[in-house]
DNA sequence: AATAATATCTGACACCCTGTCATTTTACTG
DNA sequence: CAGTAAAATGACAGGGTGTCAGATATTATT
């Protein structure tokens, strides 16, 4: 089994903390733990639920009675992943305070957060290539975090933060700015340094809406409410 | 057969126009016809070699005289895709001029070009997510323009048009950000209008590199050498 | 603790796609 | 209009998928 400087296991599933864990419970915990090492060391394309199950120790068939197909696995890592990156940028999303610090702050952890899971993400990216359901489970995963920076530009263009310029279509550009530079320079190993990217997405977003002023990580002299 | 507003036939091939025309040839173009029209309307994924000769009237095995998959077929497909965008981009790369118009001529020309190829250029994004082959073609696709616009950015910087920061990862950025929003926003049918996103592009290079002030499509007053 | 009921697992099957090969058919050349 | 080289063909093995009836293990009941 091959050694990792970040060991995919961080992102490893333990069994509920219920009571009764019932056999079901646990193997389709071990069939999750054996997506996320696979695809920590190995591309998506290359994941069968073959090699999936032949590490679990249970019958290939069994997989079925989990999950229906590859890409309903991956949904449901998806979602795990949905949780976490949502928390880290929910800040500027929705409180209130300095816009420009806490935009900041949302990019620090989500680059934070995308370099710990860099290859599973890649992963994530490549099996919407392959499947029209999860392709949308992704689109929804992207068009989530549009709607609500949507909605932080209107907010602040209102206030005069911001100048007045189409709010959706900068959003989209943004987060696929972000989506995909991480996945690119976090998706493989090794994987690039994060502090250059952080500083370039960190640039891009502060220049694009606030202005040049802003772009340093201090917080501005702005103050809100 | 179904009938688009953006025919793919636009970007169908022709027999080159040597004097002798061999058989080989023709096939070789009704392959790579075939696969310009499959992925046009329909997602990279369910191409399979088959459905391809079908179309063709040749036999399936004889694919092989040709292509040895179908991700080899996608790498010739994509170094057409290079050059057309190549050529709509150089200015900027390479050319001197006001940089600030040549960019916003740069994207245009980008953005034009890519709303006409769409559901193509997904088609060869997609096509990465699942051989490690190609997936490098199109990672250096990708950094062909990185390295070109790396050097455009330490070129304007030495000029003091564009403030001190690492050229490499912003332009890396730029990149993504450019290849998946055309990606998302033109891969799919129905496209999404080119406008609004040629315009929050503009803005966000021109911002980005060159400030605020010259976020419109009209050049600039800076002149060069 | 024994047994009934239910949940989980299993091996075998048909299906589809791939890539290869010996062979046949077709096209180019002199 | 041959003769040779190129192209196309059908058949094959290999490997992955998803399903099912039947076997086995787990849980619940008395």
């Amino acid at each position: 089994m091959p050694v990792h400087n970040q060991p995919s296991s961080s992102l490893r599933l333990s069994p509920k903390a219920s009571l009764r864990i019932t056999k079901s419970e646990r193997t389709r915990t071990a069939i999750l733990n054996a997506a996320l090492d696979f695809v920590w060391s190995r591309p998506f394309h290359e994941m069968t639920v073959s090699s999936l199950m032949a590490s679990t120790g249970v019958c290939r068939a069994a997989f079925y009675q989990y999950f229906s197909d590859l890409h309903e696995l991956m949904e449901a890592l998806l979602a795990l992943l949905q949780e976490e990156i949502y928390d880290t940028v929910a800040p500027w999303l929705t409180e209130a305070g300095d816009p420009v610090a806490l935009m900041h702050e949302a990019l620090d952890g989500l680059v934070r957060v995308c370099y710990e899971r860099g290859p599973f993400i890649k992963a994530i990216s490549d099996s919407a290539a392959s499947d029209k359901r999860f392709e949308k489970a992704w689109e929804q995963f992207l068009t989530q975090f549009d709607d609500a920076g949507c909605a932080r530009i209107k907010a602040d263009q209102e206030q005069g933060l911001i100048p007045d310029f189409d709010p959706c279509s900068v959003m989209f550009a943004l987060n696929r700015l972000n989506a995909y530079t991480i996945i690119d320079a976090f998706g493989q190993h090794p994987r690039k340094e994060p502090e250059p990217i952080r500083e370039a997405l960190a640039r891009i977003w502060a220049s694009s809406l606030y202005g040049a002023e802003y772009i340093g990580t201090e917080s501005s002299n702005l103050v809100r409410t």
